[in-house]
DNA sequence: GCAAATTCCTATCTGTTCAGTAGATAATAT
DNA sequence: ATATTATCTACTGAACAGATAGGAATTTGC
């Protein structure tokens, strides 16, 4: 149950690129000395994210990517399940016809129900709201 | 973001001992005959959850595992943390400190709230509710 | 007290995924 | 031209998933 690195390192790639939204082309040099990650492992995840739709991307000098929309309409549901493939929490969710016994399972509606929750919650948190929150929200939440 | 083969087979077994709470021991041979599950392999995922106030247990002929308590007082978020060990996304939820980052950290909130989220879901559903519900609440969130 | 049934214990194995490194090629701004 | 950047392909080492296998210890029924 848990998020990989590929996830994990992607969703802070994008807030990076959401916090510098307003400076053009962002390279992957700079994201990586920021995030402190490496710039050859930075390649191979973001290429999983650069879609037409997410991301525009320029090569050569002064070159990067910079977020394809604004940071509001990002949700961290659709950049997880880009890279984590589906964040039902088993497969069985997904297609429920290839599981001989899912007819009379009696575990099924909980992982249902499972995968509602985590997929609703995370498609309800946006870039934005996400640097919005910055420093208070996260001393709220702490406190929880 | 997946549950292991052994989480869920847990929580099956448990189900099953649940179904035949009035029948004294249940052998894994029979548990492993109606869930279709390896003999073998269920030997080695029910001794992660042979503890004292979960499962009683006998050896020899007739033996077999029992529950410790009614399957009201179990849920699934008991069975799914001694199997998977812990039920948060990430590992820093549990230990921030052990990260560098976690002072700043824009995302520790996030994946915090998901851990909240998915323990009190599965904290919120014992195995007599699993029971309960049956055929009729699994055409409920079949529809959904 | 013996045989059958059962849990318990330890070791082993195969394939896959995780997390990352490395090197070369293609495009672009200056 | 040159430096800078993205893009592509290949490789690797360690860990984990998902089991299988064999035998020892314990209990019950007879």
């Amino acid at each position: 149950m848990k998020v990989s690195t590929k996830g994990r390192y992607a969703l802070r790639m994008m807030l990076d690129l959401a916090q510098h939204y307003e400076e053009g082309f962002i390279s992957l040099k700079d994201i990586s000395k920021r995030q402190e990650i490496s710039k050859k492992y930075l390649e191979q995840i973001i290429i999983i994210i650069n879609k037409p739709d997410f991301l525009k991307t320029n090569r050569g000098s002064q070159g990067g990517y910079k977020l394809a929309k604004s940071p509001s309409e990002y949700t961290v549901g659709d950049i997880l399940r880009l890279t984590e493939g589906s964040l039902s929490p088993v497969d069985c969710v997904d297609n429920p016809s290839e599981c001989e016994r899912y007819a009379g399972c009696l575990t099924l509606p909980v992982w249902k129900h499972l995968s509602e929750i985590i997929n609703d919650y995370l498609d309800s948190v946006t870039l934005q709201d996400i640097l919005d929150t910055q420093q208070e929200e996260y001393a709220i939440n702490y406190v929880i």
